[in-house]
RNA sequence: GCCCACGUAGCUCAGUGGUAGAGCACUUCUUUGGUAAAGAAGAGGUCAUGGGUCCGAUUCCCAUCGUGGGCUCCA
């Protein structure tokens, strides 16, 4: 679902089918008043393809209860009641809702501007705080249909109240409704969660761990694939490679910054036997050891949340001259968040995943030209991949907000930087206040899931705080120390929640450098399997994943499967090819391709998988 | 973490207050078949886990764990 699509969420906008959708969720409110009377109503706006409507009840309320409540709201509509607007005074409104007890509207009242028009709507004997506009009459409302309960906080903030939302979609007529919910049941079966499964990409285990993804052979070749594409982009930029262990003493992190500032958002510490047999022979409390831990009073471990801490720790294990700069150190870095268990989801987001990560080190000069680097980057791996409907995100400091750390003057360098690199990247981007990392400016790569919600994928992160924090220096020209700037960029983001996301994006159907079963062989009869096979080891030689299926069933079922797992050649033989040294290749889109020779078939897919094509070259059939 | 829903065979799902079913997958046999699914037989489940109500619970209730959709959060 998407957010309220107004900014003042007591209007919606004015087209016809937002001004019904607006009305629909009048009507909803109305049905639930009925129903409970003392139900405290919250906002209702107009979201992408519908609306919600929040209430504070007196009762639990069910999605069992939708059939009853959606059969009342039909009745309104076919009563057709007139949508009366009017207006009144501060006073008299704050008073009108203080008499319906609606202490939700009194509070939104209190907090319009002064110069605020006050406008209420009623429909029948249901009346509402609302700036509308809405729909004539409650008969003009097409098709509906309720959709979910979801717990929502008054005003999003967790401290506040928490209300019951109830979700609906709204069309002008039914069958653009039933068209919507067909949809709907095709997204869900694209997803990377349903396919991944299908497919066997993928396993996530309860014993092992909520949000612990464990990839399996196929999802692996995937996996491989990509890290070899990436790895060899970021060789001809000059990165090199480095591996750091997935721990790191809490002091090290102390003087990252990310613990325990982040204490939360991280699993807790490893900490050394001798506190724990200690804690337990003292029955020392949670409160204590949270306190040494953050005192520094305990030596311990923590499983890393970031891969920076250990990459700066290699650029400070030598002395740097401005010649060597910029230090490119490149990492598929594993790290491990504690993310909220309600937030985890399949591949997309998880508790412990491998960023494509690295960290450069440079000169303040060197900053644009850096930035301009890793954009660079994400242009060839999105290009590569067909990726194009994606959007750039530029993340700004938040103007009133002091969670930010480093020195103000180089922060508007940094989002300067930020903002003239996005920009030569020639795609629509958005400039977002609060969007910042707390160490810098960044500028990100958002993509949509099946369902249309957001994901951040790729970021690039300028960072002027950590180089202080460690005082990491380089010597000048003028052999003085200068201080570097670093960059943190990951233009995959994590290679999980990316291939989750390439998951969707190719509904399943890899390119075939991706595919992880790129050619499967099918013999018609037992007496061509032998000759399949020594064909096998041919194309597994010359680096294909190739698979021979050899078991006696029809050659149509072999088909019929092999179609089913989006392999992308099927190789029939039979007598006619054996005789002729020839494969009958059949392509999972373009379907039977007839025969060629040998040879001629690993030429054209070594190419197709070398140049990591997006499809195959347009077949030249042999007769 | 919070709200609502869900958890039955490897997968997709039916079903019931009297200890369970289908399709696909799997194993074996028959079939050797040229581009989307040949036939038969077999095997497979302490109905997520732990309590409770009941003569009896997979079914009803509670808790826990997990999953899904939201909310909050997101270095």
């Amino acid at each position: 679902m998407s957010q309220p699509s107004s900014v003042d969420e007591l209007s919606s906008p004015s087209d016809f089918i937002s001004r019904m959708r607006h009305t629909t969720a009048h009507v909803l409110a109305q049905a639930i008043r009925e129903r409970m009377p003392e139900a405290q109503m919250g906002i209702g706006p107009v979201i992408d393809n519908g609306f919600f409507y929040d209430f504070q009840l007196p009762e639990q309320l069910s999605e069992d209860d939708f059939p009853a409540i959606e059969a009342r709201m039909r009745q309104i509509v076919k009563a057709d009641l007139p949508m009366v607007r009017w207006s009144e005074p501060r006073e008299e409104a704050r008073k009108r809702c203080e008499e319906l007890s609606q202490t939700f509207k009194v509070r939104l009242i209190d907090d319009l501007p002064d110069e605020a028009e006050i406008s209420f709507y009623q429909q029948g004997d249901f009346v509402d705080l609302c700036k509308g506009p809405h729909i004539e009459s409650t008969g003009k409302i097409g098709a509906f249909k309720l959709m979910s309960i979801a717990g929502a906080y008054w005003r999003g903030k967790a401290e506040n109240e928490q209300l019951t939302r109830v979700y609906g979609v709204a069309f002008e007529t039914q069958d653009e409704l039933d068209n919507y919910l067909i949809k709907l049941e095709e997204a869900k079966r694209r997803d990377h969660r349903v396919v991944g499964k299908h497919l066997k990409l993928f396993h996530i285990d309860d014993a092992v761990g909520q949000g612990l993804v464990l990839w399996t052979p196929a999802g692996g070749a995937i996996r491989t694939e990509l890290q070899n594409f990436i790895s060899n982009e970021l060789r001809k930029q000059g990165y090199d490679q480095v591996y750091t262990p997935h721990i790191g003493r809490l002091e090290l992190y102390k003087t990252s910054g990310h613990f325990p500032y982040y204490a939360e958002s991280q699993y807790p510490p490893l900490v050394q036997r001798e506190f724990l047999a200690a804690l337990a022979s003292d029955g020392c409390t949670c409160g204590e050891l949270s306190n040494k831990l953050s005192d520094g009073d305990v030596e311990g471990y923590l499983l890393k949340p970031m891969n920076c801490p250990h990459h700066i720790k290699i650029f400070a294990s030598q002395r740097h001259s401005y010649r060597d700069l910029p230090i490119r150190l490149a990492e598929f870095g594993t790290v491990y968040r504690w993310e909220q268990s309600g937030e985890l989801n399949g591949m997309t987001r998880v508790r412990g995943f491998t960023q494509d990560d690295a960290h450069l080190f440079c000169t303040e000069e060197q900053v644009p030209g850096e930035i301009q680097g890793c954009l660079q980057l994400v242009k060839t791996i999105f290009g590569t991949l067909g990726m194009t409907d994606f959007r750039v995100r530029v993340g700004l400091r938040d103007p009133d907000s002091s969670k930010y750390v480093g020195d103000p003057a180089n922060w508007d360098k940094a989002e300067a930087a930020c903002r003239e690199a996005a920009m030569t990247l020639g795609v629509p981007f958005s400039e977002e206040p609060g969007e910042a990392a707390f160490y810098g400016p960044k500028i990100d790569f958002v993509v949509q899931d099946v369902i249309g919600r957001e994901w951040q994928l790729g970021t690039v992160q300028v960072d002027y705080n950590l180089p202080v924090r460690f005082d990491l220096t380089y010597t000048g020209a003028d052999s003085m120390p200068h201080r570097p700037v670093m960059i943190h960029r990951a233009p995959f983001g994590s290679m999980e929640r990316f291939v989750g996301v390439l998951i969707e994006h190719f509904a399943g159907s890899f390119p075939t450098w991706l595919a992880p079963e790129q050619v499967r062989i099918l013999p018609i009869a037992d007496r061509h399997a032998e000759w399949c096979e020594a064909l096998k080891t041919r194309l597994v030689e010359a680096g294909i994943r190739a698979t021979v299926d050899s078991r006696s069933e029809k050659t149509g079922k072999k088909v019929a499967e092999g179609q089913v797992a989006r392999i992308p050649y099927l190789l029939v033989i039979g007598d006619r090819d054996i005789a002729a040294g020839n494969v009958s290749v059949r392509h999972r889109e373009l379907g039977d391709l007839g025969g060629r020779s040998v040879d001629q078939f690993m030429d054209d897919l070594l190419h197709e998988v070398r140049e990591r094509l997006l499809a195959p070259i347009p077949p030249v059939k042999e007769v």
